[in-house]
DNA sequence: AATTTTCGGTAACATATGTTACAGTGAACA
DNA sequence: TGTTCACTGTAACATATGTTACCGAAAATT
């Protein structure tokens, strides 16, 4: 293993506040093993068996639902030192909610789950920050559920957008993805997505050069959030 | 408490394959209450703080998402000697994805957060079920998340009625459920799903009478699911 | 038995979103 | 320099689902 690989498992948040020489340990005794993914691979389908917790050291995935035609839900993006379906792990049948795929070149380290077992009965912290991922994954999911079901796709354009200008604290913020991802964040078309922020250009509420955008009429995004 | 909560209690999945003296020494030990709520209150709401583990010791509890309007999306049901948002218990954010209403007269007992922690540092069993749990929620929630997002009302009926029929063991399932809950549970509106009914009656695929429905077309149903 | 409430069917209409197809732009690349 | 390819906008059209309103039947309540 790299170097780099074993900082970026070190800074998995599931050892925060553990030393460093554990995790370290860890990886030295044996079981756990680096599988590499080219960019645009599926790593696993959706209904895979999940037996080893895998964490990413290099590259991103996407957590997706994938239609049978080719429609897809992004879930959300897994990054370096993330952790992939905890919860999984233990639930009754350990198989994959989602299927991941590589959006970039990624490598992960498999931990065995019976180390898993042993880890969290050992460690307090580890069992905390283990539990704590598991929420935070469901909470994810559930928004992703409320949003998919109760917002249309101005409403979508709104939050996210409202949410970018903050995050980039500028009321002209740049797309970090491309609109046909966003299409697949949102879970529609990317037409219908076009649609929708061309009509917003047309009321004078937005106005974009490609990815940039600018929020010409801030209140009537809020609006749009708030009223319907 | 009541015998009959003690023995609900006693049977919550969490305590699985434990013995029954540790838990109900559990509740002896104090910390613990009871809680009661009147058929059709709202128990809390999406975004309220959940802070002690909550285990139903009898009745029905909805977990759901409502709308602005009044439209709403039936997560789960939860049961006598179910616990509610694991999960969420030590998620980074103690807060509950889901609006919680009270389907019957309900009686929980409430333990709190910090007893719960020493029970899964102290009983190994009792960590394998809380993970078991937290894995099926997220599972659950994902599969609903999926069926929200690819599946036409025909999809869902048809998916329903087969499961029904299968649990049923019949091909005259009774809707165990009013039509008006089913559009809850679908996420769609009244209307639109007795029309989707109405016209699968006119296709020769079903009949229905009231509740008592009769599948004349297996596999008319299951085409529905597997060609579209 | 009478009355109220819940539930279910239906119809006309409105609307959001998907579908398909085409064309333009810019960036990567040979 | 030219060519491909990924991304984007747009338009005409199709379709699924929501909205509202009404009525009747069934079930619960008095």
């Amino acid at each position: 293993m790299r170097a780099g690989h074993l900082t970026a498992l070190k800074n998995c948040h599931l050892f925060d506040k553990m030393p460093g020489d554990k995790v370290e340990r860890l990886f030295s005794e044996g079981g756990c093993h680096l599988h590499s993914h080219n960019r645009g691979a599926i790593i696993a389908f959706r209904g895979d068996a999940y037996s080893d917790l895998w964490i990413i050291v290099e590259g991103r995935i996407a957590a997706e639902f994938q239609d049978y035609s080719g429609k897809v839900l992004k879930v959300e993006t897994l990054k370096e030192s993330e952790a992939v379906a905890t919860s999984i792990l233990f639930a009754p049948e350990n198989v994959l909610p989602v299927t991941l795929t590589a959006e970039t070149e990624v490598h992960m380290c498999s931990i065995p789950r019976g180390r898993v077992i042993k880890l969290l009965q050992q460690e307090e912290q580890f069992l905390t920050n283990f539990l704590q991922d598991n929420g935070l994954r469901l909470s994810i999911l559930a928004e992703k559920l409320r949003l998919v079901q109760f917002s249309s796709i101005r409403e979508k354009i709104a939050s996210y957008l409202l949410d970018q200008a903050d995050k980039q604290a500028t009321d002209s913020p740049k797309l970090s993805v491309t609109k046909e991802t966003l299409a697949e964040i949102f879970g529609v078309t990317r037409p219908s997505l076009s649609r929708e922020f061309s009509r917003l250009c047309g009321e004078q509420v937005l106005s974009q050069e490609g990815r940039q955008i600018h929020i010409l009429d801030r209140s009537a995004l809020e609006t749009i959030l708030t009223e319907s």
